[in-house]
DNA sequence: CATGAATGAGTGTTCATTCAT
DNA sequence: AATGAATGAACACTCATTCAT
């Protein structure tokens, strides 16, 4: 295709033409620019592909055709980009979770107001950022595969899980230092307050997509922050009868 | 059988004569009884060892050879009392679901204390019954599995998730009633009391089977109480600057 | 249930009694009469079941599991009979053959009439004694499995086609002798008057089992002696324009 | 296709730029070539070798790594063109049966002489076009497995054993009506004549491989032929005392 | 004798991986 | 770079055979 349209602008070639088209062809049919431009985003398309199909078969239920024919490639073509399936899964797992943690850790060392303030921006922005993403997906994905791929089950706990629990240990810090928050204990308290939000995440690409009574996402989260931030009121401080903010 | 009419129809027997006959049928008699046994142990056997597999390794990654093997029998025996794969897994998830969520439910019937300490009831008991035991593995299963198995997934969640939120429904419903709890969103905050128990269960046998530091469940049980019970509190009511119990 | 009985008519057993009964319990409960009339019959059951499923199925096809329970014991009981499924094919095929050919061996030896009659009588007694039978099954079942038991079916060959095949050489003999037939190639005229009822025989457990318009044997076997007898007839000798008896 | 494209839009390349280009190309294009040849050969290399051991061993005997390797490919590549064992046993059949019926349909439309003689043909003809080909084991695979695969069954009665009957129906109506044969029984007659036929097929591929005295076929289907023809005559038409030709 | 639970070798089928083109 | 035909190891499932009772 690429070819003939090289060659319908070129319709009186001579010789010499020809010997350059023959030694490009000789190297296996270069690709010209429109392909590379897929080339370089054949991974990524790649691993999204996987990352739906692992999140919903996981990993052993998942067939590479499925991911091929999901990213428009022959199955062959996967093996360009990944060494094997194993290698696929890593590559689906680190691609997912680069990018938003940084974004957390801005946000909170950024921040000027309250530490309630804080912690409700913080779950306020995971939903759109993460759990509204095919990002969700992961936590799901890495639970279910967590004992199969231990190593990157560490991994994943050091990247993620750890980073993620310091933006909310920073939270509780801040605001059980200036008073807002009564005294709790601070490693359990952190795994509390995550766990609904992974729990929807979770639900999201399970149970929650075959009996999916509709999960109120908005309505869920106000109800965990209202919750929690009821929860680490200090009662010595904050003015009775008053929601916390 | 022809045994025990046997003896039904000679009423006459002396000690004596039930000695001999127990010598000789000895050898008749005891060992069918083992194997009955057996026979009658062998279906959960196998769920016990398929549970632990697919827990570990998810229902598509368990060679149904392990299975069998840790169950301490061959493949062809496993074929005796499942007809496949699947049948057996669903023999997993029913065989685990069924007997729990009565105590519950008989637990919250008879409480005679306040909604709080019924609440603290609940979620301490769970531990013992649940959270430290095999049957934990389920949530985490079901999580991975359910897109897998729709209609398996639909049950679960009638049977199971419904059933228990029901409880919890039933405990927040009392509580507001008697002015103990203060008004929250009925359905979305039964989902936020829950998620750190089902968190921590998925927990156990995911990353915390790969990466554990170790996870004190009774502290984690605590704080989540002691959020949740502070968060439920009723100001206009509640004694100010006491710890709810 | 034996036992029950046998103890059913003596309600006042003394320990000698009882004795005895132990006694004979070791033997592992040795059968009564009634038994033993069944169990010189099962050999039979079992091959006639056997020859069913096997004509049905064919050899690779046949679980023994059908064979014992079509014959209404179970499958290790055919292990007491047969060492293996082979032994009971061999066994299915030689009982099989045993009995029919003597009779026709009698009938030829014994015939006063022209080689037309004891021909048309051969054929039209080969439909009650043999087509009409079970036993007509076994040609299928051979032609079927010959390749997979060489030797069976050299034994097969030698006990019924070349005997059979004598029965017809006879009466041609005969016939060509009293001039009553014109000379023909002996061995080939053999095989092809033999064809059809073969053929009869085969069909009705193969295509005709699945797509018989019903297939009406008395006349095909009219058609196939008119034929012959038309076809063999000596020109020179029979009156004219009358149909050969 | 590229190729192609590409040499259609220049038309005034030379010969000597085709030498470069097809040096150049030579071992991208020859090869594919084979490959292509190889690949649409495959189905047939693949029923063919399916055909041969279906035939020796039955459908249940035959093992799928035997069909493989018999047409000297691996197991897998046996299922990139058959969907199962018993799809393959349907191509099997179903790519056996197609030609040669038409032919003979020919054969007895365009024939100008004596019924006789076309019945000679036919016959004649079948041995080298069906009985010593492959294609002979045919009907004793259809025999053996017709109850396995009723279905099947009959479509192959449909469109094999339908038609051929109605070529030797369309002989004899010939004759009948020339008063060349004396009326018979049609439909039973047509069984009848056909019957040797197929059993020196479906005995070629049984008990002729195992125990075979040398057969000969032309004798046989001269004697066939011989009997069948004597068999129909007229004796009110056909000059007495003379073999019917 | 009779049973049927247990076995494990064998076979159909799948699928990750390779490689010639 | 891309394809897809080919491979073969792996696994679900079957069934002839054994054996304790």
């Amino acid at each position: 295709m690429t070819i003939i349209g090289l060659d319908e602008s070129n319709r009186s070639l001579i010789l010499t033409d020809w010997l350059v088209i023959n030694l490009c062809l000789m190297n296996l049919i270069s690709q010209p620019h429109i392909r590379q431009r897929r080339k370089e985003a054949r991974p990524a398309e790649l691993t999204a592909a996987a990352l739906e199909l692992f999140v919903e078969k996981g990993f052993a239920g998942t067939r590479l055709d499925d991911v091929a024919s999901r990213a428009g490639v022959s199955k062959g073509t996967l093996y360009l980009y990944f060494d094997s399936k194993e290698a696929l899964f890593k590559a689906v797992i680190q691609e997912g979770i680069v990018p938003v943690l940084e974004e957390g850790s801005d946000l909170v060392d950024g921040h000027k107001g309250s530490a309630s303030q804080l912690l409700r921006l913080m779950v306020e922005e995971w939903w759109p950022r993460i759990g509204d993403t095919h990002l969700a997906g992961l936590p799901k994905l890495m639970m279910s595969e967590a004992r199969n791929f231990p190593e990157l089950a560490i991994y994943y706990h050091d990247t993620v899980i750890v980073r993620g629990k310091n933006l909310i240990r920073a939270i509780l810090k801040r605001g059980m230092v200036s008073g807002e928050f009564r005294p709790v204990d601070m490693e359990t308290t952190i795994d509390v307050i995550l766990a609904p939000l992974l729990m929807q995440a979770i639900w999201r690409y399970s149970l929650g997509a075959c009996c999916g009574t509709r999960h109120d996402a908005k309505r869920y989260q106000r109800t965990h922050l209202d919750l929690v931030l009821y929860g680490l009121a200090n009662p010595d401080q904050a003015p009775k009868g008053k929601t916390p903010k």
